[in-house]
DNA sequence: GTATGCATGTAATACGTTACATGATTGT
DNA sequence: ACAATCATGTAACGTATTACATGCATAC
């Protein structure tokens, strides 16, 4: 009812603030600077979206750390909502968060690096590739069962997309590996 | 104003149309049966889309061609659908489009290959191919510039996102391929 | 002292989501 | 006759999008 969904904006948000206090024009210049432009840069998402923050108390003004005499206006998390983000960071993943939301799942993985650490880092890829290899070969059945009947554009199109999940599989695999000569 | 961004479900709904007369019933069951399954197949999403699509008149309903006594509205494209159809596979490939809706692009693929042959769809793909090899060349550039100063699992997360856009690359020049062996 | 960019905000609109509602028709 | 499923719809809600608005610092 109503509180929905992804949601992946407001993550994002709680997530970039637990990595230190920043204002509005600073996320929207990551937005708009980083990889991370499949997210709005425009104004009428972000600042929104940080007032809807601090009304539910997730977020405070933190002191204007002032780098010029610009007015600004930086929050930080409180602990309601760094609650909040490592629930979201501990949501067991689903075969509907693969299929449709690889991007979330992708953002959950680096911040969950960044917030609980290596260990929990590898069951997240853990519980993410198996969900992805499920997936691939789900979609490999499909694949086999209706090529016959599909045009050639549609039969591409559907590789794209197994190919794409067994990339992302891979990565999975290869990233764990990564973390494990990390941590030792 | 308004008439607004993506509007994904819109288009989709516009191309499986174009295959043929479908009821909401069918194009709910193809959103949930096959690969389709970024669409949700909610009633609430699917009915009032049509009702949108019909009042626009770029649908209309079919002859009821009942294979049952069920209650069943089939509808079909108008010429104005099909316009607006290709009007949406002909619009030119950006950066934005890239980044932020490459699925929409995949879409786009299969039915431009289904709606508007196979020579278009080979312009289409060296497009997409352009678009995707910049920007995977902006992406590696800031990983260089960027990779010193990022976390573990930032830099694995980035370097997920590069693989997946270098894949999507090289799968536009294999497709370009196929097609070019299926058109002689 | 005027233009440019910084920094935050708001209004109109459309859309997806969840949940609920409603008949009619098969199957048993 | 009754349950399950077919088939379409509606209502409340939240949120992204586009475009517009505002005020204050710098820079020149």
């Amino acid at each position: 009812m109503g509180r929905a969904s992804s949601n992946m904006l407001r993550s994002a948000l709680l997530g970039l603030l637990a990595q230190g206090p920043r204002s509005g024009y600073d996320l929207r210049k990551q937005f708009a600077e980083t990889p991370m432009q499949v997210f709005s840069d425009s104004p009428g998402s972000i600042y929104p979206a940080l007032q809807r923050l601090r009304r539910e108390g997730l977020i405070v003004e933190a002191s204007p750390r002032r780098r010029s005499g610009r007015r600004r206006q930086d929050f930080k998390l409180t602990p309601a909502g760094l609650r909040e983000l490592e629930a979201w960071l501990r949501r067991p993943i689903t075969r509907q968060d693969v299929i449709r939301s690889l991007d979330e799942l992708m953002l959950r993985f680096a911040f969950t690096g960044e917030v609980l650490g290596v260990a929990r880092t590898r069951e997240f890829l853990r519980e993410l590739h198996a969900q992805l290899s499920a997936y691939v070969a789900e979609l490999e059945s499909f694949h086999e069962a209706a090529a016959p009947h599909m045009s050639l554009s549609g039969r591409l199109a559907l590789q794209s997309g197994i190919d794409g999940f067994r990339l992302h599989a891979r990565w999975a695999k290869e990233a764990l590996g990564e973390l494990q000569r990390a941590q030792t």
